[in-house]
DNA sequence: TTGGCGACATACGGCGCGTATGTCAATTCG
DNA sequence: CGAATTGACATACGCGCCGTATGTCGCCAA
């Protein structure tokens, strides 16, 4: 076996455990996700996992990276297709809104994420959303769109908002029927952002 | 002993099993309390414990009960002391905004509490600041104050971005001078649910 | 007085995590 | 070209913790 086979098969072991720990994550919550059936499922065993992640918490660390990807990726898809810098803005964190409707995402991200990892901001390399969305009130305040405000704080909050919103509306009865009076509340009240009103 | 006597007892058990919890829960958070280090620190067993609280989760629900409790009356309190409905408003979010500045505060409401109970808009009692919130919108939607937005709508992304702020406040190197930043912009937001600005 | 009951304490079983140790192939080096 | 080494994983062990089953002791009712 050469040295790249050797490589490829390291990258399936990790993606094969990063899958199984995504969907074991997701349905039974961080802390009832057993390290012996989630490695099972993937074909290994708890020595590939502390190998490749260092501990349980690593592990979590890895599908939040990529879950944090996914999403910014979708989001900043989203904001492109608008066709003004501010509509791009509010598409930017309706995005994140239905986003957040995901499972995987409320379980993963919302819920166990801050509560085992401690709170969001201090993530590392994660947390893109809050960078981009950031940048982008940043811009907008510099093009003279929006009132003079801490970009950071009011990406905070926005994202606050947003994340919150997504979590009230899938736990809701009817979460197509909820959406949309979350997403008119949002856009309401990000409108204060902005130096005059429309 | 009387009965009243033995009630006074199950009383002060119960006070001393949450003031152990309480300590606990935010120190080492949810996860890493053992509950018998927790009820020798209250000079009982674990016995006592799932007599008086059913299990581990039931514990923190009254845990998060009594916290909530004593929030909303603080934000109420904020709430009355201001000039005018509007003023009130505010008041009563930047109070939430500063509760959740509490260590024990944060680490039990804001992260434990989710991940172990789920949605805090699903707890049954609870999140009596939700409530509240709510109702001080809607009043001041029918006083023709804000522009006809859903209440309870509007009330979920107030809170999720006023807790959210906190969060971050909270984990800044120096929250004092992180928490005006979170405070302004908390209120540049908010006024977008006016109906004329101001 | 005695039987039941309520409030706790104690004892037991099982699970899950982390680590220490073992295995086996591939690479490296004398 | 064979021995030592390294890396990727598997296996084995110990410990802590939770939930429950069982025990104890004082009070109340008949």
């Amino acid at each position: 076996m050469t040295v790249g086979q050797r490589a490829r098969m390291m990258k399936e072991t990790r993606a094969k455990l990063l899958r199984a720990a995504r969907a074991a994550f997701a349905e039974k919550g961080y802390a009832a996700a057993s390290m012996d059936e989630l490695t099972a499922a993937a074909g290994l065993t708890r020595g590939a996992l502390y190998h490749n992640f260092g501990d349980k918490k690593g592990l979590l660390r890895a599908v939040i990276a990529q879950l944090d990807a996914e999403m910014v990726a979708k989001a900043r898809a989203a904001r492109d297709r608008a066709a003004t810098p501010w509509l791009g803005f509010l598409e930017e964190c309706v995005a994140y809104i239905e986003l957040a409707l995901e499972p995987e995402i409320q379980r993963i991200m919302l819920l166990d994420g801050p509560a085992v990892l401690g709170d969001p901001s201090q993530w590392p390399e994660q947390t893109a959303c809050l960078r981009t969305t950031t940048e982008t009130i940043q811009t907008l305040i510099e093009s003279g769109l929006l009132r003079p405000v801490d970009a950071e704080a009011a990406a905070r909050l926005i994202n606050g908002a947003a994340l919150d919103a997504a979590l009230w509306v899938a736990a809701a009865d009817e979460p197509r029927a909820v959406l949309p009076r979350a997403v008119d509340a949002f856009r309401c009240l990000s409108s204060g952002l902005l130096k005059t009103d429309g």
